[in-house]
DNA sequence: TGCCTTTAATTGTCTGACATTTTAAATCGC
DNA sequence: GCGATTTAAAATGTCAGACAATTAAAGGCA
């Protein structure tokens, strides 16, 4: 593990991705222990500071974790499912936001990803998962609910679906297409027709999981991706509008 | 932005979180610039090394750039696709060595991912997108070529793939999946007819692409799932016997 | 043996200093 | 007055040393 004396680069930086490659190749095993930051500090032949800021440069990727103490130090991490997910669904929300990314770039993204996992739902889809569809449906229905809980709503629904595929990695890699969508969806302005639309079909997908007709899912969800293309152009045309008349 | 004075964690971690929860909500916008180091120090009332551990954590993921001089500091950073997505694939590769996810379920999220593109790439692909898929078979059925080459540039045609569906997002989300399989792939040892095979079929999609026949691109990637699918679980078992052996 | 104290190792935080880089202002020469 | 040069100031990057907090192990005592 060695840094180039000739980089421009900050040293923090440098030691952390000598780090990082050393734990991404596999020659650092999850729970090993790195060296203590004095011995860092003689390895790299730098400052304390500049070692600490490369372990915080690792810890803020999820790569390490520390302890304090006798026996602590800075352990390699394993990396959950459940974290990378919200790191992924964090990198995904503001790459869309910063890059302006417009709705109907991210919803067809979202609809092409998640129909890939309706055959594999409709063979696999667990009693829970059905559970789970059906009570947010209800939740869906429910009067005086805002449009921001009705959002929330459907991302849960659609996350069941997608976890009903029963495949983890899937189910991460589509948690940033999905979550990272809401921001948007937010935009929306839902009226009952609209829910009530959308309450149909989403009961229609859970009826054909349910069926295990995976290629009635699809072209269900096929149909929703449709719909709400229609509903987030409306949105958009009446928001430019909005910002036109306030010129 | 404040932090909670109660709380155990590290105070470079709370001030971290607390100026990437301002960038995320979008309190603070692109290009805008954060407090010098030494007016945190003031604000949070900590002293500067803190201080600039948690501007570090901000730094290694990406959401600020610094800079030095009179007018310099730290700002708010665009996430660049490309970094967005380079990101994505070490966490993803991360995720799967780490948690030895097993051949199968990866082969299963990539495929299941990419079929997703397929009717989209048959509509929209450019010239530039078959002319790379045609180069990339062509180098696939050079002799000599190393399974770790072959790799590569069934990376390389699975992308192009991709990348023709022509939706920035989709292209971002899917490079996880697509690259993290690489070294689960690269553990597979591909005989001349596994090679000629895969080329047919790569072949096969090519055309159905060029001719705009999604649903055909669509069938043949399930063939090649399934393929890839059966040399896996071969080369799994050849790797468990070979482990048995040395005992 | 079992409990308590001490000790050592390690990370977390603070302070102060100096180096480096970059811009803007001040100065000088004409 | 204007252009070139010098100087100053502001900011990050790095270093050194100190002390606090935490934790586990070693040692001591009943």
């Amino acid at each position: 593990m060695k840094i180039d004396p000739k980089s421009s680069a900050d040293l923090s930086a440098q030691i952390a991705k000598a780090i990082r490659d050393a734990i991404v190749s596999g020659d650092m095993i999850v729970d090993e222990r790195l060296p203590s930051e004095t011995e860092l500090c003689d390895q790299f032949d730098v400052s304390r500071s500049t070692v600490r800021e490369a372990l915080k440069r690792l810890a803020a990727q999820n790569l390490i974790r520390t302890q304090r103490g006798a026996t602590g130090g800075a352990f390699v991490r394993r990396l959950s499912y459940d974290e990378a997910q919200a790191q992924h669904v964090t990198t995904s929300t503001l790459l869309l936001s910063m890059n302006a990314v417009d709705f109907e770039t991210a919803c067809e993204a979202r609809f092409a990803l998640e129909r890939a996992c309706a055959p594999l739902c409709a063979e696999r889809r667990t009693p829970d998962n059905l559970a789970t569809m059906r009570a947010e449906i209800h939740r869906q229905g429910q009067p005086g609910l805002s449009d921001e809980r009705f959002c929330d709503s459907d991302v849960a629904f659609h996350r069941a679906l997608v976890d009903g595929a029963g495949n983890p990695v899937l189910s991460y890699q589509l948690a940033g297409a999905v979550e990272a969508m809401q921001p948007l969806m937010n935009m929306i302005t839902f009226t009952q027709r609209d829910r009530d639309q959308i309450i149909a079909l989403h009961t229609q997908i859970a009826d054909a999981l349910e069926g295990q007709d995976g290629a009635k899912a699809d072209t269900t969800l096929a149909e929703l991706s449709h719909y709400t293309l229609t509903l987030g152009r409306q949105a958009m045309e009446a928001r430019a509008k909005r910002s036109n008349n306030a010129d």
